[in-house]
DNA sequence: CTTGTTAAAATGTCAGACATTTATTAATCT
DNA sequence: AGATTAATAAATGTCTGACATTTTAACAAG
């Protein structure tokens, strides 16, 4: 109530009262911190809650609180310094591509929703050539991981209550595309889908029109994708890989394509 | 017993002792020991020296070893457990785009090649796509970094001594790219750039041959993609930074195309 | 009003003891 | 003898208290 803001000198710690118990370990605590962050608790700028409070308010020692406080720095997400205190980092120092931090992320409901158009930016722009780079290097057992995947999409697409395991199948997909590639830095970013995916199926869900064919469309664009794949051919592959983040968008009811006036996908075979 | 100390049982903890003393603190252990680990002092898999070992051969308290090891381990470079020790992780699992790591990796002679061939196909899939965003979006702060950027590399061409003034700037021209395209996750890929740079510039002086042709045609082909991005012309863009990492492959030694022109893993005799 | 000193608060560090997990070795039972 | 169990040692994880260092704020003197 009182102490949203301005947290200059008093050693308020922003309430923090309202936060669900913890059940064990520095990592749980890393993790409730980071989502209440993520969750949009405190702002870049702000002061983060003092080492002592936190042991109070949690009712830990003082060593996971530190180990906790030590996760979050290595991930960039707040910065210590000696005498002062820990403030919270702006967006762009967060180390994004942090499996931790990604792990962290998923399922935050208000997720801050230009995050989330970044990273579909991102996707928009990647995934395609990611689609091209599978189709040359993908091997058997990339082809499997693709297949099991989009048949779990399938099997799991009119089945309301499966929603969240239709959103697993769904980045188990994308996440297959990047392994197929076979490069080891292409492999990393595969960290980024789960919670931009998850965001996805949460906004369809929010705007409840339709959602059935959207979900038909959807599934059909996945399913091009993998016959490209599977073809070896390459530029089908990033076409189709377009089209599917082209539908993406649409759910997530992102305005233009994102920074990109006019795509001209044509290319120089 | 001389300092060695020869564990009771056979943990050897490959010997370590001939390394460099450290300055100081727990973060200048955590680069010292990922710098040997990249330069090939253990391999996945290896166990990693105990804690008391550390303490004794660097003479540091357990704390900063701790610390410095829980460093190793947000980063995937190594992992813990209970009562059995630390072991190193596979490649795959190391964190490349984690700055401490990119940081890290910076200047490794004998870093391992694969790697290097890994985060080359990475940008030579990845850096087209980025050029053609930062064409789109592009500010006149971002068209400066990348002028100043280019005429330093200019600068420091034909100067012998300033090789590694040079490769400053062509870290920041390569940068000032991912930066133009104004997306966060873009962004932060800007890190793997130094190590790959570096390593170039290391190759490419290694085989001293007709180092002032090569360097003339890197040098031109920055300039088209400078030219390019200031012109707004995504294509153009795209393709003249294809240009500049086909000149990179040349000077790594790189053999093809890397997973791109004709794979054909089916022909096994 | 400026400057220098002091005090408080916060993070960083250290040392020692203890807890927990893991692997090895020894002992016991069948 | 073989297998199972118990004891032991080694290594990492955790707790606690004290102390060090840095920063900021308050305050007094010039």
């Amino acid at each position: 109530m009182s102490d949203k803001a301005a947290p200059s000198t008093e050693t308020r710690t922003t309430s923090l009262s309202n936060l669900p118990p913890h059940q064990g370990g520095a990592e749980a605590l890393a993790r409730l911190l980071a989502r209440a962050l993520f969750a949009g608790r405190w702002r870049p700028g702000d002061d983060f809650p003092k080492e002592m409070d936190l042991c109070h308010h949690f009712a830990v020692s003082r060593n996971q609180v530190r180990n906790a406080l030590a996760s979050l720095t290595a991930t960039g997400l707040i910065e210590r310094t000696a005498g002062r205190g820990s403030v919270v980092r702006m967006v762009d120092d967060w180390h994004l591509l942090d499996p931790l931090v990604s792990d962290w992320m998923t399922g935050i409901e208000s997720l801050d929703a230009s995050l989330i158009r970044e990273i579909y930016a991102f996707r928009y722009s990647a995934e395609p050539v990611v689609a091209r780079l599978a189709a040359d290097a993908a091997e058997p057992a990339d082809l499997d991981r693709l297949e099991a995947a989009y048949q779990g999409m399938c099997a799991t697409a009119d089945k309301p209550g499966a929603r969240d395991l239709h959103a697993e199948h769904d980045v188990a997909f994308h996440d297959a595309i990047y392994r197929a590639s076979h490069n080891l830095v292409w492999r990393q970013m595969g960290h980024l889908l789960r919670p931009s995916i998850i965001a996805l199926i949460q906004s369809s869900q929010a705007r409840v029109s339709g959602e059935h064919e959207g979900l038909d469309d959807s599934l059909a664009r996945h399913g091009r994708v993998l016959e490209a794949i599977t073809r070896r051919d390459g530029a089908a592959a990033e076409s189709a890989a377009r089209e599917v983040l082209r539908r993406t968008a649409i759910d997530l009811a992102i305005v233009p394509t994102p920074s990109h006036s006019h795509p001209t996908p044509e290319d120089s075979p």
